[in-house]
DNA sequence: TGCTTATTTAAGCAAATGCTAAAATACAAA
DNA sequence: TTTGTATTTTAGCATTTGCTTAAATAAGCA
């Protein structure tokens, strides 16, 4: 990398400490947010996000048929997500049913609140 | 891609259409959110959207001697968040200010106020 | 007109991502 | 046990991403 002696002359010096310090304060957060935001800022794993939001409960086979993609495209991508919880699964005989974690589910119901109306390019 | 009649014999169709209208229904808002959240997930971009929230506004060098990162690597950070309008660029003579957008200031508050308090990990 | 400062852009590359195709696993029922 | 159904996992590959280095732009000042 090149040399960090880059400052610009009129650099509030201060600002930068104050700055570094506070990022590295936060340094767990910012890595576990962004972990999930990158997981939702994917386009097919927002759309089975929002599927589950709507349905409470969908298989690997329904989302497949849904989104007219491979079975195991989208069994890979909630593989994903269940890692990172945000996602679960409950059994029933043969079929493996998901649904949103609590969690998430409150987290992300003001963006698709925002979505399921289809304002979101009004409104952001 | 394999046959998509791979719908378990229990399927319930009717859900599964009003599933595949009501996606293609939202598809430019589904594409809208996650080319945001994309950007948003990346760690360091959400580092700088966090640091512009924070600072009101701060230049490329700033950003690079914050986080410890080239110039150029954050240029190219800059420039996909501006290009999507998450932030706005204001030149005073030859340093170049950026900042939030106003929409997406208030899109990302509700994620910043939990950030800024470190309480992420609780609360989520 | 140079020269310096601040920033962007282009080329190249290693690593990560998202898919397909095929094989493997898990459970239920005959 | 064997057969069928539902799902996951593995290997392979093309594409994308994020960085580095080096060159290019842009604006202020001598």
């Amino acid at each position: 990398m090149e040399d960090i002696i880059c400052i610009r002359q009129q650099a509030d010096i201060k600002q930068i400490i104050r700055c570094k310090d506070r990022v590295s304060e936060l340094n767990t957060s910012f890595d576990y947010l962004s972990s999930g935001l990158e997981l939702a800022g994917n386009n097919v794993r927002l759309r089975i996000l929002f599927l589950l939001y709507e349905e409470k409960q969908l298989c690997v086979c329904d989302i497949s048929d849904i989104l007219e993609m491979s079975i195991s495209a989208i069994s890979q991508h909630l593989r994903k997500l269940k890692d990172r919880k945000l996602i679960e699964t409950k059994r029933e005989a043969q079929t493996i049913f998901y649904s949103l974690t609590k969690e998430y589910e409150k987290m992300l119901k003001p963006f698709f609140e925002i979505l399921a109306q289809n304002e979101i390019l009004e409104k952001i």
